[in-house]
DNA sequence: GCAAACCCCACTAAATTGCTAGGATTTCCA
DNA sequence: TGGAAATCCTAGCAATTTAGTGGGGTTTGC
């Protein structure tokens, strides 16, 4: 139960553009060489965070990223959403196929009830935490953590 | 991002623990058969809650687990951290060998702060969740979901 | 036209998950 | 006193996920 570099990468690179990126967009190499990221890899978080309609691209020779929203309208929890799947998603043990109710064995709906509760908790973590909030913050500390 | 087994699991058998435990030590294979999980599976999950000092245990023929507290005393949270590791630990991008500081790279402390709003929705979702209340949702439905 | 960039898909080594297997040890009970 | 029932311990293993790498294409500014 950790956050994978999915994630972590996603959220430094998507402040790297609401930082870099306001004036012209930004290219995949110049992030990955500020974020120390393999350049191959942060292509493939990024392309589904255009296809997830959070980043827009221009093609050819000095194209690049930009944010498809104000910072101000994406939360932490739209990004990770896209790059970690469901934020802790409530399932029951059930085989999920459709064919057995979800609950027919004895007392394994704690399980789907603990989730909520968890769900509950994160969603309104990461939902709350806007983008914009995270860029003043990385704005605010230079070098200190 | 997920609930392992690990964790359901572990919440379906220390619920069964609870109210089959009473009277006397209740063995791994009719909690197994109980829930339905395999029985070898489910004797290290349990052997890790021993070690935690969640259950407790008596050797022999007759023998079995029981919980180690009341049940108002142990929380969802407790029975997940020793399942499924840290929840959510707040780790830095850096390699964490504790050579390098947490942060030479720049703005990547948003994961951090991320984190740690993150893991105090979890925390305070699953810590103020004790498992006698688990238990009481748990009879509360037969069968129905 | 050519280089810089995005785009797309396949492959892979390492780690994790969800078990299974084979025992050894302890203790109750007939 | 001899099983049988149970906990304990460690190792292995197939499937999946993670964290990349690799090899190409296509678009576009200069």
């Amino acid at each position: 139960m950790k956050l994978s570099t999915k994630g972590r990468y996603g959220l430094r690179a998507m402040v790297d553009l609401g930082i870099h990126s306001e004036q012209e967009p930004v290219s995949i190499s110049s992030i990955a060489a500020r974020q120390q990221i393999s350049d191959r890899y942060l292509e493939q978080l990024i392309g589904k965070l255009k296809k997830a309609g959070l980043v827009s691209s221009v093609r050819g020779a000095q194209g690049g990223y930009q944010l498809a929203r104000d910072p101000g309208e994406i939360s932490a929890g739209d990004i990770l959403r896209v790059l970690e799947g469901d934020l802790m998603s409530v399932t029951c043990d059930g085989d999920g196929d459709g064919d057995t109710p979800c609950c027919e064995v004895s007392d394994y709906c704690v399980t789907r009830y603990v989730w909520q509760k968890v769900h509950e908790g994160i969603i309104a973590a990461v939902d709350n935490l806007t983008l914009a909030e995270l860029i003043e913050q990385s704005k605010g500390m230079h070098g200190g953590c």
